[in-house]
DNA sequence: AGCACGCCGACT
DNA sequence: GTCGGCGTGCTC
């Protein structure tokens, strides 16, 4: 007897394991490892995904079931990657599930869904209801109802029927159990929908509203639907599901509408492909320098060597890395071994793609957040189907089902877009470095200034998990220079009566741009609700004097807090280090600074790009290619205008508030400052006309802001590393923030409270049990718990630990067995805990 | 997650 | 005396 073990769709703990099926004969063929499944689960059906294969008398198991159905014709996961999801699921203490979900398109998140036929029994077949039970002869009416529709359809969903019988749900669930009707269950794929069902008026505008006052009043519901039409007028056609959910009426009111002629429902098209009518310029492979020809031969070496190998490619802006990327995925198809190119998201844009498609023609799959459902399960197939030999594509890509991966470009490699934020919390780095290690591939990060952590791992080669190799590109390809930096002390114009937030240079600089007609990129450096407190005389921030990060301003209580471990103190009211009574809490939005703009610069045309702006599917494009289009001259945007934007005409970049991102409370601040502000320098000047940025800080000395104006990598990190040694932050170990979240206070404090003991516990047991040799390497701390810095969400408050550990200590499996003991020791099911491993954001 | 089993209040 | 509340526990 073959037996299945299978990870079955119910995402909670109790259910996180393999559950054993039997392979029936006649699906013996077609079941392997990674074959999604329906399997009967208690008194359902789920879907289920195959993980490993057993033969024999494993007869442990008393009543095992057999495998329903196998749900596609291709398993979706390779045996691989069933693999890698079991990896992750420990490395990122999730469920196998979520895993094993992540990897797989939604157009395959199958659910379980009822079907209705007709029972074989006499009621069915025979006499009319009536003259069995004279007495019910209503009740019978609708049964017959039923019993005539289903024999209709055959086969119909429950959904369906009871859309269609609203008031017999009660009524089906009776003949379901005298054996009437016959109920059976299987796995409906939420298949992409190119087409959405519209609604329309059928008849004139005033035809409409003449026919509404003669409505019958018994039709009340289609009345009000048809009211509503008319007021929406403007809006038409729109989707019916919209107007399902907005007036609270059922799919029949409108068909019955539609029956009568008042609307009309047709399907209109919804998605296009968008990348349909675009033609890719076919490019063929460019010279390489003497410096890129060196890195190529290194790592082109061991790619036909078909080795395990990890190379971080640190090359300024402009040293031309893409053709290097270009070039190797070249050979490792010549290999016959397909590549996978990851790119952080707001970076995937059509010209991005363009340069693959023009490479690699149609050989190239784009998995993009932005395609339909459909879409994305159509590139999706084109991979597993062996269609494809190249996939671009933000961090999901890097579960690109290829048979034979032979490569994995991570570009940006240091964006913490890379980091997904729901579960699975993975980074998809260390899933690319890890799935390499499988299969013999090798991965590139490149970056102009790579994360510490793969720096730090590229030159200390000690890191547990992956020690890349350091290739360097430190000139531009076309040898031009990189950008002037100039930095502007604000502290200096505010103390020479200048309060605008326009420094005198960057005003002259702006000025000078008009004149021109160049254009100017404005980069407003604001991530988050910052809230902290400056000094605007002298650049003091309120940080706190244990973790070094700065305080956050409650205004509440008015004080001040660290959110790292819960330091509290009163907000000032004037500035400790100077007396300045200019000190408060900051933060300038991107509609202020174009108020500002317009006033200073009458006439003066802005294009801004933040979360307002950029909402709508394709705007951020379309934004962009109006500033390209010379239809403004200004850009000014969050973090979004910093990254690969390409623009001939732009010769200046102004920060407004480089300090900004220095200051939130996150110990990466100065990291992300640095590369926002290299990323952002590298924007200017990029072709014949020479570039200036123009850099706004309070604290223009601090080393973030001093090395990232002489484009002076090594230095950066060298002053950086320094700094997170003392301060034992990551690369020096690992970070875990636990967050515990309840709708009770009181009770949610003493979990928290419970929970961080337990680990502190433990951490002393490790102490005192530990090896002696290791004592030295290996360690575990607790910090906190304090409030999250959302305090409160969906009604549930929110505390957190963060757990800081280093060496051979499993912390994560810790981490995870004291939130499970913890939700055992509570009847109380409101408890949730998530567990967030190498965290990205703090906050 | 569902869904059933199982022990305590407001109704015929 | 029953109907039904949702607390606890299981699903190969």
């Amino acid at each position: 007897m073959d037996i299945a073990k299978v990870i079955v769709d119910v995402p909670v703990r109790s259910t996180d394991r393999p559950f054993d099926y039997i392979i029936p004969d006649a699906l013996k063929l077609w079941i392997e490892v990674g074959s999604r499944v329906a399997v009967p689960f208690g008194p359902r059906t789920v879907q289920g995904f195959v993980v490993s294969l057993e033969s024999g008398e494993t007869g442990s198991v008393s009543r095992m079931k057999p495998i329903v159905e196998v749900l596609d014709l291709l398993p979706p996961l390779s045996p691989e990657l069933v693999e890698l999801a079991d990896w992750m699921s420990q490395r990122y203490a999730c469920r196998r599930i979520s895993a094993l979900q992540a990897m797989l398109p939604t157009a395959l998140k199958g659910k379980a869904e009822r079907l209705i036929s007709l029972g074989d029994t006499e009621e069915t077949s025979s006499a009319p209801a009536d003259e069995l039970f004279p007495l019910f002869l209503e009740a019978d009416n609708e049964e017959q109802q039923i019993i005539d529709f289903v024999r209709r359809h055959s086969e119909v969903s429950m959904k369906l029927l009871t859309r269609t019988f609203p008031e017999a749900a009660e009524t089906i669930k009776f003949m379901v159990r005298r054996g009437v009707l016959a109920e059976s269950q299987s796995i409906k794929d939420k298949m992409g929908k190119k087409k959405l069902k519209a609604v329309d008026l059928a008849i004139g505008l005033s035809a409409a509203r003449e026919s509404l006052s003669s409505f019958p009043a018994r039709s009340a519901r289609q009345k009000e639907v048809l009211s509503y039409l008319i007021d929406m007028e403007a809006m038409l056609p729109m989707p019916l599901k919209d107007i399902l959910a907005i007036l609270q009426v059922t799919a029949g009111t409108l068909k019955t509408l539609a029956d009568k002629g008042y609307i009309e429902i047709s399907e209109i098209e919804v998605y296009r492909d968008p990348y349909r009518g675009r033609d890719f310029k076919p490019s063929t492979p460019l010279p390489l320098t003497a410096e890129q020809e060196r890195v190529y031969e290194r790592i082109v070496g061991t790619v036909e060597q078909q080795t395990h190998e990890v190379f971080l490619l640190h090359g300024v802006t402009g040293s031309g890395k893409t053709e290097i990327y270009l070039q190797t995925i070249q050979r490792c198809i010549e290999q016959g071994r397909q590549a996978v190119v990851l790119v952080p998201e707001i970076a995937l844009t059509p010209q991005m793609v363009e340069r693959f498609k023009g490479r690699f023609g149609s050989g190239v799959a784009v998995m993009h957040s932005r395609l339909s459902v459909g879409e994305r399960y159509d590139e999706w197939r084109k991979i597993r189907e062996g269609k494809a030999m190249v996939a671009v594509g933000a961090r999901s890509a890097v579960f690109a089902p290829f048979a034979n991966l032979g490569l994995i470009i991570m570009d940006e490699e240091h964006e913490g877009s890379y980091k997904q934020e729901e579960n699975p919390k993975y980074h998809a780095r260390d899933v690319a470095v890890r799935r390499a290690e499988q299969g013999g591939a090798v991965v590139i990060l490149g970056s102009a200034t790579p994360s510490l952590e793969s720096y730090h791992a590229a030159r200390s080669q000690s890191d547990i998990h992956f020690s890349p190799i350091l290739l360097e590109m430190p000139s531009r390809a076309l040898g031009n220079e990189l950008p002037k930096v100039a930095v502007v002390d604000m502290r200096e114009e505010l103390k020479e009566g200048n309060r605008s937030m326009f420094s005198r240079s960057l005003h002259a600089a702006l000025v000078s741009r008009l004149e021109r007609g160049e254009q100017t990129v404005l980069l407003l450096n604001r991530r988050g609700f910052s809230t902290f407190v400056m000094c605007r005389s002298c650049g003091y921030v309120a940080g706190c004097p244990e973790c070094d990060i700065s305080l956050t301003y409650h205004s509440r209580s008015d004080n001040l807090r660290c959110h790292y471990c819960g330091h509290a103190e009163p907000a000032p009211k004037v500035c400790p280090e100077c007396g300045s009574e200019h000190i408060r809490f900051f933060g300038t939005g991107t509609q202020r600074v174009e108020e500002e703009l317009g006033k200073l610069f009458p006439g003066i045309r802005v294009i801004r790009m933040d979360v307002d702006t950029t909402t709508e599917k394709g705007s951020h494009e379309k934004l962009l290619n109006q500033f390209r289009d010379k239809k403004a001259d200004v850009l000014l945007g969050t973090q979004m205008v910093a990254k690969g934007l390409d623009f001939p005409d732009v010769t200046l970049v102004g920060v407004i508030t480089a300090d900004s991102a220095l200051n939130l409370p996150d110990f990466r601040a100065a990291e992300k400052t640095f590369q926002l502000l290299t990323q952002v320098a590298g924007r200017a000047g990029r072709h014949q006309l020479p570039g200036e940025v123009v850099v706004q800080s309070y604290t223009p000395e601090h080393y973030s802001i001093i090395h990232a104006s002489g484009h002076d990598y090594r230095s950066f990190v060298r002053d950086e590393l320094k700094h997170r040694k003392e301060l034992h932050y990551p690369p020096y170990c690992r970070l875990i923030l636990v967050t515990l979240s309840h709708e009770q206070l009181p009770l949610l404090l003493k979990l928290a409270e419970n929970y961080a003991l337990s680990i502190q516990g433990k951490a002393r047991q490790l102490r005192w049990y530990g090896s002696l040799d290791k004592l030295s390497s290996d360690a575990l701390d607790l910090l906190g718990p304090v409030a999250s810095p959302l305090p409160r969400l969906k009604g549930r408050y929110r505390f957190q630990c963060i757990i800081k550990w280093r060496g051979a200590i499993d912390a994560i499996a810790l981490a995870r067995q004291v939130a499970e003991e913890l939700e055992d020791s509570v009847r109380d099911k409101g408890l949730q805990i998530s567990i967030d491993v190498d965290p990205q954001m703090l906050m």
